[in-house]
DNA sequence: TTGGAAAGTCAACAAGGCTGACGTAGTTTG
DNA sequence: CAAACTACGTCAGCCTTGTTGACTTTCCAA
C-alpha cells in the first residue's frame, strides 16, 4: 500500500487514507501543543482562555477589547470574564482610551509579562524541539499546510500578525 | 529583524519569532480544522466530543470503552455521558464482549456511519484543499513536524493507528 | 440635539471537562 | 473456592469557558 499504485498523477498524498492520517496527526499534535501551558496554568485558577488572552495582549500591546475579540473568535462576555480576573489579579492593565473613552487599551503588567514568559517559553521549548527534529524544509511545509487550512478570515488575521513584527 | 543576522549555522528557522509564528499558525489552523464538523453538529444536540468518539469508533470498530478512553484522554465519566447519548440515539452499538464479558465492543450503526461520513467528508474536504494547495513536499513536512510535537505516549498511539490500515 | 452604533458589564444558562464514591459483573490468582 | 482485581456504569458536585439577553456609557453623525 506504500508503493506506487499511482494513476500517474503524483496525487498519492491526496488519498482518503492520507487525509485521515493528517486529521489524526492534527488531533494528537494539538494535545501536545497545549499540554505544557495547561500544566503550568492548572491549579493557579487560570486556564487556556487566560493563556490566549495573555498571549495576544503581549503580542499587540495597547490593543482594544474588540480587537482581541476578533482575534480570539469568542463573545465579548466570554472574554470579559477572563479579562476581569486578569485585571483583578494585576496581570493586565486596562487603560481607558485616550481618543475614544469607550475603548480599553490592554497592557501586561510586569507580573503579567512574567507569566507570559513562563508560558511561552514552555510552549516554544516544545516547538523548538519539534522544529529541530524535523528540519527547516519540514518546517516550511508545516507552515504552508497550516496556512492553507485556515478560514480566509483567520488567514488574514494571521498574515497581519505575521507582518506586525518579523 | 527579517535579515541574515545568522550566526552562520542555518538555524534561522529556530528564532523565537519563527517559533511564535508557528504557535499562532497552530492556533488559527486548529480553528479551521474543527470549523466544518462543528457547524454540522451544532443544533443537533452533539458537539466536538461526540465527533471524536464517532471518529475513533469508526476507525477501530469493536474497540472497547477503555481503549477509547486512552485514545481520547478523558475520564470515563466524561466519555460515558457522550457514549450514552450516542447509544440511546442509535448511532453506536455497545455489544457485550465475547471473550471477556466485562468489555463492551463498540460499533457504529448504519445511522452512526452515515453521520461519520458526513463529518469526515467535510473535514477531509478542507484537508484535501489544503494538501492540494500546499503540495506533497509540504504535506510531508507538515506530518513530520506534527509527529515531533506530540507527547511520546500520543505518538505511540498515533503510530499504532497509522499502521492499523495505511 | 438626538438617535443609533460601538464598547463594555452583569446575569443566567449549557457543554463538557474534572474528582470522588460506589455498585455490579466477570476474571484471575493464591 | 475465596479474595482480589478489572471493566464498566452511574450519581453527585465542581470548574472553565462558551453562549444569549438586557443594560449603561460613550461617541458620532444627521
Amino acid at each position: 500500500m506504500a508503493e506506487t499504485s499511482n494513476g500517474g498523477e503524483g496525487l498519492l498524498f491526496l488519498t482518503d487514507e492520507q487525509l485521515r492520517k493528517g486529521i489524526e496527526a492534527m488531533f494528537f499534535a494539538y494535545r501536545g501543543f497545549t499540554a505544557d501551558p495547561d500544566r503550568i496554568l492548572e491549579g493557579m485558577d487560570y486556564g487556556r482562555a487566560h493563556h490566549r488572552a495573555i498571549h495576544f495582549i503581549h503580542r499587540s500591546p495597547g490593543t482594544t477589547v474588540s480587537n482581541l475579540l476578533t482575534t480570539l473568535g469568542v463573545t465579548k462576555q466570554s472574554l470579559n470574564r477572563v479579562l476581569r480576573t486578569l485585571v483583578e489579579d494585576g496581570l493586565v492593565e486596562a487603560r481607558v482610551g485616550r481618543a475614544d473613552k469607550r475603548e480599553r487599551n490592554l497592557h501586561l503588567t510586569e507580573k503579567g509579562a512574567a507569566l507570559e514568559r513562563e508560558l511561552s517559553e514552555a510552549q516554544r521549548g516544545r516547538m523548538r524541539a519539534a522544529y529541530r527534529a524535523a528540519g527547516p524544509q519540514a518546517v516550511q511545509g508545516f507552515r504552508t499546510v497550516l496556512e492553507a487550512m485556515m478560514d480566509p478570515d483567520q488567514r488574514r488575521q494571521y498574515q497581519r500578525l505575521k507582518e506586525g513584527k518579523s
